[in-house]
DNA sequence: CATTAATCCTATAGATTTAATAGGAATTAC
DNA sequence: GTAATTCCTATTAAATCTATAGGATTAATG
């Protein structure tokens, strides 16, 4: 399951890209758009900055923009950052690998097997989408892929 | 994440189907073999039997085996059973649906799109795949597809 | 028929993670 | 200097996951 705190920051990257102009957008105006909790996405966007996601402006007529193109910006990468590891068991993740208790040889695992490949599907979506496709200011992303 | 109980119950089920013959496979062989606390192991054997994938023998000399053949058994189906829905996110769910909360038109949501890819993409690879599979008792599964 | 070995069943404790809130400090525009 | 905003840390509340407890039931065996 994806949790609430992606989700949210997700929506919230998306509402940024969507937003035009230069002028930095505030939480409270993502929060009240979106149907968010306004301190709990204050969390994220903190994380999103600090991860290098977004710059932020202080004091009155503050808030948060991109730092980078929407196209430049990954959804693998933001999941990372956000969810964690993107695999589903971490002998199989490439960012967060750790040996598991229980077995005592992983490649004889059938449950290893399995979720490489989840893996190996999953990424390829997301690194195939960027912010500029979940904003959806241009056309489908189907059109782009033969 | 998979949860223990998901991957334990796979590995429990690969376990049944590499052991020959028709005895019945006892939980405390599985639970020493595999590494998996046997009480635990207990309740998720009740249920994959529960949920038609296994059947049991009481008494002296009981245990567990399976119903159906491991090529019958899709890895979509048992990840269902014991890990819940294979969509990460519910709005995007085929068997478990549920609106969410925050989307006032789930058409418009970025999160929703980029989800039903990932769902796709990972349904493809759990209905491609059975216990057959993950036991291994064949040919790896690519020389099979071409 | 008594013993032993297994599943069956329900409940619940313990641990971890997630979701959300609290409360104020720091900064900036005007 | 006041209002509006991000920044930061801590903490609470809720949910979920992991594991165990304790016995009831069933079947094989000598």
């Amino acid at each position: 399951m994806l949790s609430k705190k992606t989700k949210y920051g997700l929506k919230a990257l998306t509402y940024i890209a969507k937003s035009e102009g230069d002028n930095p957008v505030q939480i409270s105006e993502i929060s009240k758009c979106e149907n968010i909790p306004q301190k709990f996405l204050e969390s994220i966007m903190l994380t999103l900055r600090k991860s290098g996601f977004l710059g932020s402006k202080k004091g009155k007529h503050g808030g948060y923009y991109l730092i980078k193109e929407p196209a430049q910006i990954k959804m693998s990468d933001v999941m990372r950052v956000l969810e964690g590891p993107i695999a589903m068991v971490p002998c199989v993740s490439l960012n967060f690998y750790e040996k598991c208790d229980d077995c005592p040889d992983e490649h004889e695992c059938s449950v290893h097997k399995l979720m490489i490949q989840v893996r190996d599907n999953t990424l390829k979506v997301l690194r195939n989408n960027t912010l500029e496709d979940l904003s959806g200011s241009l056309n489908d992303k189907t059109s782009k892929i033969t």
